[in-house]
RNA sequence: GCGCCUGUAGCUCAGUUGGAUAGAGCAUCCGCCUUCUAAGCGGACGGUCAGGGGUUCGAAUCCCUUCAGGCGUACCA
């Protein structure tokens, strides 16, 4: 039940018969204030002004053609203009009777699912997974979780970075570990520590450093040896990579990696098309492409680059192909990139490129969703003590460690095994939800202790939430799949919690649109506070029958809201903390 | 130089696309455990929304400008 949505249709409707245009928006939004009501519509002011009447007059004329008395005990005018909505508690209990024998949680599949192809994670394989890419990780994984909830057909691509000169300088170690006898998987068990010796030699010595060079040209021209070498190294660190994932609890696999080198092939392809539609123009030896867009004011434009001097390919060719293969073959009706906010440019030309070209069709929608970095406390990049760029499964194993410690140092007479588990779910979550709950366009400040606290919008709090719920249903030993009943909204407490219970659809719908999970951490963070709140003030268990039964409903969908939410921000939750 | 982003309470962050008296958490202070998990709840204090100008019924939000910071800007990704 999408509540917003209901009203801003027959408001919408209403003022559409008292006389406004048919594009009018009535603009329905969940009220500031609660003396506002429960939600209050904006739109009036706007449009009388267009029709050149008084705007409280037009609000009682579109009073007189709104009838919500199914749902609504009272509607109002109210300011300026503003129609302010209070909902029937009759029908609000109702509605959570509903969403309790609901499977979905009430929300409704959408009627038009489009083929959404988001990509993200997407790191680079020649080093193991660090804190940069923590973020495009979990909150493009709480929008793929969110879009399917929501009916849509979701394609994920982990666009991984597999292809480059540093792979020469990988193979080169590689080659000469194996004339070693080294057995290379144990060596490589450390991508970093491999990475740097690689390095350490591809700068120190010139001879490692000249066939380093060979084994790039040797993999680019499809040589046999070196393409195994590389098949190896490739296997091994993407075995790195899930291994993070299953950590971080992400739902990407080996079946969603479509690697850069995939598109290999195709790359002369883009170029011969552009070239067909006298796209391309050269300069200083590269093939460039220059669009007005990208002019300054002086005129002069920043091309798009899209073949080297020498022939060589760069990554907006890489990422032109990739338009046209999730276009034409993946069939995508809207594209998702979890990408660096510093990549916004180069997004912005790769997108006006392709349609100039005609990569994607027209309707088709490309969407950068640019995030900001994770700062340290000295409000730089987040580093290690060390000053090293901190490796993810590192930051992951901190993580629970301090969270293990935490919880023991709380429940001192808990079993070793259950208090390792919770430290592992509160850590992990602690640092997604950190991350998650921020305004995914802004940097935030990376804080063991912020995080992992127990106060405020954190993970530890939603946990420590949903497991005094889950724990009042355990106790009540009710079949919970037997409760039936009426739910009755009385209590001021009890109201709060049902409207914000019904409210669920309105904030996920949020995090599909704008690709925000933050929305939905708010609303979780808000519906858990409502909760706690109802939770002092109105005894469940020790209350009379019919109250009783109402109340366990309440705490009942508040379990399954809270568990559903976190779910689709891809965090477990725990029966007991 | 040019372009993009950011600037909101002492600190960390929200602010539903222009709506009503700008909200949370932390910190500080004051209350609440013989009843369902006090890892909790209730309350108080705290603001020139970086500065200035403009647009209009109405601006933290849109436009212009100044300041401060970050990032990008032709063959790395």
């Amino acid at each position: 039940m999408n509540i917003q949505t209901l009203l801003n249709q027959r408001i919408q409707a209403a003022m559409v018969a008292a006389g406004a245009p048919e594009t009018a928006p009535a603009l329905t939004r969940q009220s500031a204030k609660v003396q506002f009501g429960d939600y209050q519509a904006n739109g009036i002011m706007g449009v009388a002004k267009g029709l050149k009447m008084n705007p409280r007059e037009f609000a009682q004329r579109v009073l007189d053609k709104l009838d919500l008395s199914d749902i609504a005990e009272k509607v109002e005018i109210a300011g300026p203009g503003f129609i302010n909505v209070f909902l029937k508690n009759t029908w609000l209990g109702k509605e959570l009777v509903e969403l309790r024998t609901s499977d979905h949680l009430d929300v409704l599949e959408v009627s038009n699912p489009e083929t959404v192809v988001v990509d993200y994670s997407s790191p680079n394989l020649a080093k193991e997974m660090h804190v940069g890419h923590l973020r495009s990780t979990v909150i493009g994984d709480a929008v793929v979780r969110t879009l399917e909830f929501l009916g849509h057909n979701v394609i994920r691509q982990n666009h991984v970075g597999d292809w480059g000169t540093q792979f020469g300088m990988l193979l080169a170690y590689m080659e000469r570990l194996r004339a070693e006898n080294a057995e290379i998987s144990m060596v490589l068990s450390d991508l970093e520590t491999f990475y740097r010796a690689a390095k350490t030699c591809f700068d120190d010595d010139p001879e490692f450093a000249v066939r380093a060079r060979e084994l790039v040209v040797a993999l680019q021209s499809g040589d046999e040896d070196c393409l195994k070498l590389w098949d190896e190294f490739i296997d091994i660190s993407l075995a790195h990579c899930e291994e993070t994932y299953k950590m971080l609890g992400v739902s990407l696999e080996r079946k969603h990696v479509m690697p850069e080198s995939a598109y290999n092939d195709d790359l002369q392809n883009v170029i011969n098309e552009l070239t067909e539609q006298e796209l391309l123009q050269e300069s200083n030896g590269a093939q460039c492409v220059f669009m007005e867009e990208f002019a300054n004011k002086e005129g002069e434009i920043t091309p798009v680059i899209v073949q080297k001097t020498g022939g060589g390919f760069l990554y907006s060719t890489t990422d032109l192909a990739a338009v046209r293969f999730r276009q034409h073959t993946l069939e995508a009706n809207r594209v998702l990139y979890f990408v660096d906010a510093r990549q916004s440019l180069h997004f912005q030309q790769i997108f006006t490129l392709s349609r100039k070209a005609g990569f994607v069709k027209p309707e088709t929608q490309l969407e950068h969703m640019p995030f900001g970095t994770v700062m340290g406390s000295d409000g730089k990049p987040f580093k290690t003590r060390s000053g090293t760029v901190a490796k993810l499964s590192d930051l992951l194993a901190e993580a629970q460690e301090r969270a293990y410690q935490l919880v023991a140092s709380k429940n001192p007479d808990m079993e070793e095994e259950e208090l390792r588990n919770i430290g592992r779910v509160v850590g992990i979550a602690s640092v997604k939800y950190a991350d998650l709950s921020k305004n995914r366009t802004s940097d935030y400040v990376f804080n063991w202790d912020t995080m992992l606290s127990f106060e405020g919008n954190t993970a530890p709090y939603l946990l420590y939430a949903y497991s005094r719920v889950a724990s009042i249903v355990k106790r009540s030993e009710i079949d919970v799949t037997s409760l039936t009943g009426d739910i009755a909204v009385v209590e001021a407490q009890e109201r709060a919690l049902a409207m914000k219970l019904c409210q669920f659809e309105e904030a996920i719908q949020q995090v599909a649109n704008d690709g925000m999970p933050h929305f939905l951490c708010a609303y979780l963070y808000d519906l858990a506070g409502t909760f706690m709140s109802f939770y002092e003030a109105c005894p469940i268990l020790n209350a009379e029958d019919e109250v009783k039964n109402s109340r366990l409903q309440l705490a009942l969908n508040t379990a399954s809201t809270l568990k559903q939410g976190l779910e689709l921000l891809g965090i477990e939750t725990l029966e007991r903390m």
